[in-house]
DNA sequence: TTGTTTGCAAACAATTTGCACCGAT
DNA sequence: ATCGGTGCAAATTGTTTGCAAACAA
């Protein structure tokens, strides 16, 4: 039951977000979603809720932790369930599938070079970009 | 003269494209600018350029190679003069700094990744955000 | 009931485009 | 003189907000 997440998370239990959390949870692969696509979904399941609405649900989805939002290249805002661990992306530039990964050794060079730099770090977000191994061939 | 610059990347010679282009290359440090902000700048130096044509030249230039633009998380664009090694950025979240910096175990292990997954890279972007050295003390 | 949340339409910010005029070659 | 370049204002796109009605607790 995805209400307690929603309860656990300070939020009120209402259709709208119980609805988009489904869709969210629902994509195995793909997990990634902008919120045009979110409202796509819910048009396509005859669910009444305005694209506002949707936008909104996955702000406080952000602000709760339930959900990640990445800025791709060149697009929109994409939208990804939050995982228990930390991983980084990389985008086909023809079908715009996303896969994840995790690199240690890029984690702790990260680290490095901020201190290096003085700085001290907050975020940061890597990107990689280029053909999937489907569209290489083609 | 960028005069030559230009004509070098198949661009005619116009007023607000070498003005642009050396408000560019007067920026020492600061190198990452907004198309706002570039406006601004001509605005003080009493030419009379629109937004508009601030926005379309950034953009010839980008596809001419002379200027590389980013997407910073949450802003806007921001366009610097292209250099001819490669350079990622970690920027402050307090005041807008932007550091570069090269990291060669970085670069390798993410050509690394994209072999193992299968993708063909074609481009990337690493971005680190934190507080600058100055900001950390406030 | 009572404070939230939603839907809709209008507001926004960043960027792009249509078009008549201007300017470089 | 010609054809691309520019200014301006209007159009687009992605996202946010104001407000009255609908809803969860």
């Amino acid at each position: 039951m995805e209400s307690h997440d929603l309860r656990n998370a300070g939020l009120k239990v209402t259709l709208p977000r119980v609805k988009i959390l489904q869709i969210l949870e629902k994509q195995l692969n793909e997990r990634h979603l902008t919120a045009e696509k979110v409202y796509k979904i819910l048009l396509s399941e005859n669910e009444e809720i305005g694209l506002a609405t949707v936008y909104r649900v996955l702000t406080q989805f952000e602000a709760a932790g339930l959900v990640t939002r990445h800025h791709f290249e060149g697009g929109n805002s994409v939208f990804e369930l939050a995982t228990a661990d930390h991983h980084d992306h990389i985008m086909c530039m023809k079908c715009g599938k996303v896969d994840e990964f995790t690199d240690h050794v890029i984690e702790t060079r990260q680290k490095e070079i901020a201190d290096r730099l003085g700085y001290e770090l907050t975020d940061h977000g890597l990107y990689l970009y280029g053909f999937c191994p489907h569209c290489r061939k083609s």
